[in-house]
DNA sequence: GCCCAAATTGCAAAAGTTTTGCATTTAGAT
DNA sequence: ATCTAAATGCAAAACTTTTGCAATTTGGGC
């Protein structure tokens, strides 16, 4: 229940610009705008689905197809997107500056593809984390933590 | 350490075999080189890759690149094969008859880039599982659950 | 073993996605 | 205001995936 480093749109989008101005990444009129796009969608959209947003929205003017690709790969970079399964979208993370050291974890329904990100308490993943370690040596990062399934929605 | 349902590669092409046969699926020469193949790999790789393999491989004659997305649809429709990140490549599953409900495990090492497979104590796997089932109304399929760290080799 | 129908494959081409090279523009520091 | 490195846009190339259709092959009868 301890949902520790949700952030909401608004809170992403600053602390984007916050990640990105301390690393020296220029904060460009494109970037700016991408970031507000991002903050909204729902479900994952690949980079495609991204320009093709891009082309419909009313909150900017146009932004070149090599651009989005661009963007992706940088913002990837500095974890403010994730890139998940199946469709190899992309999604924005709510968990960017999250001081919990544990795997976000990605719901993914396979009924509605939708994909929710979750902070989930340290015990819960504790015994699985350690078996891990322990029998094989394997350190889990806090890439995310994917698992398909069926949600409340469509269960 | 109950790894209750790995198959060695020479299971896993009979077991393939006896699946597709039960489902009606056409045991074709493409499709039984093919598992063969697919039973060897050690990473995941791409349709591409895939196709490439079998272009230099000695076992077979060629196969059509057309063939090898075909073959590989019809795979992961019966379960012979995982999809999985970054790469969005195919991973065989040596899982497949697997009576454990539990999901699968698959451990992506961001270093190497192997991605193993490996069967999780129940008891390790159902905090979280309750977990997600109790507070987010979430049931996990049997689909795998896929990790990223550090493997033994490169930790 | 031969025949048949349905399934599967191969080929050619289209469609779609991603990357590259380079000229132009822009952010942010001095 | 000027300057420089970084970022963008454009055009084209490269690469990946899908489609339509004809030819071939499988597995089940006869």
């Amino acid at each position: 229940m301890t949902k520790k480093c949700d952030l909401n749109s608004s809170d992403y989008f600053e602390s984007s610009l916050h990640t990105l101005r301390s690393a020296g990444v220029r904060l460009t009129k494109a970037r700016m705008a991408f970031l507000k796009e991002l903050a909204e969608i729902k479900a994952p959209m690949t980079a495609r689905e991204l320009f093709d947003l891009f082309s419909t929205s009313k909150r900017v003017g146009s932004i070149d197809q090599v651009t989005v690709y661009r963007i992706l790969e940088k913002f990837e970079e500095f974890g403010l997107v994730h890139r998940v399964s199946p469709s190899g979208g992309y999604l924005p993370c709510f968990h960017q500056n999250c001081s919990d050291s544990s795997p976000h974890v990605l719901l993914h329904c396979s009924t509605c593809e939708k994909i929710s990100e979750l902070d989930m308490p340290e015990e819960t993943l504790a015994p699985m984390l350690w078996y891990l370690k322990g029998s094989h040596g394997f350190t889990a990062s806090s890439e995310p933590l994917q698992l398909s399934g069926v949600c409340s929605t469509c269960g």
